[in-house]
DNA sequence: GCTTGACCTTCCAGTAACTAGAAGGTTTAT
DNA sequence: ATAAACCTTCTAGTTACTGGAAGGTCAAGC
């Protein structure tokens, strides 16, 4: 099959894929007579591996590394296991980060009148924050 | 004062703050005799009215947004509201998207046995997801 | 007077993970 | 014959910095 089908099975896009190869990430493609890439059912599971791993948050790096993984035969579990648990971790740093972002956020939208008038709590709090608390 | 100070005082790193004025977010600082940047308390405001938006998630482009509001006595706070209301939204979005994320990174943790073997329900999951629901 | 260390300057390059677009070859259908 | 929908490679741009090189400046201590 060419690029696009292996696109779309995969979920990438077929510009993704070219880049995967161009760094590394997955084995140059196969081509056909006319220079087009040809992936095989064994080339779009690596692709769907890691459109999955990507999405719940490894970078390319790590995909490498659980590629690596899966193709071992001789792999221990723990260290697929620890890849995940680490990413947890930091998951879950950022999303106390960004739900702390978000309590100021909608605290400011909360006092800010929104009206026509040039007072406006939401830049007061920046220019001043915690100064309402005071 | 130079710029390690006002980057101690805002935040900021000496290099963020010469990107930031490369950038045309804030103005040129002032130059004394030997060719050192100079801040005064106006100019460290503005840096730290930026840290504090970045801090709840502004992108530099909305921060220049938001200066520009803060510059302007005719400004509206409903312009101001609007655009803490929009980038809230954005970040729950992106906070459900690590929530969900999460959730199936630690379903993949507790199902893997994290041993020395091969068997991993971790790389089975990557490999094809949902399998162990059906 | 000289050195040392801590400042400061500019400029260049690199990061992550793509994405856009240009210029051109191939295939398929009409 | 031509149009469309593929495919190829290559270059450059994105965001928000960060690191490092090469070199100027300043204050303290010997």
């Amino acid at each position: 099959m060419n690029i696009s089908a292996a696109a779309h099975q995969s979920g990438l896009s077929a510009k993704t894929i070219r880049y995967y190869e161009e760094i590394g990430l997955i084995a140059p493609a196969a081509r056909a007579e006319n220079g087009y890439r040809q992936y095989d059912s064994t080339a779009v599971d690596d692709l769907q591996f890691i459109a999955r791993a990507r999405g719940v948050g490894f970078d390319l790096q790590e995909c490498r590394q659980l590629l690596d993984l899966l193709r071992d035969p001789h792999r221990q579990s723990r260290h697929a296991q620890k890849l995940v648990l680490e990413k947890s971790r930091h998951l879950q740093q950022r999303i106390d980060q960004l739900v702390a972002m978000q309590r100021e956020l909608r605290t400011m939208a909360e006092r800010c009148r929104g009206d026509e008038g040039p007072d406006c709590a939401i830049l007061d709090d920046l220019a001043a924050p915690g100064a309402h608390e005071r």
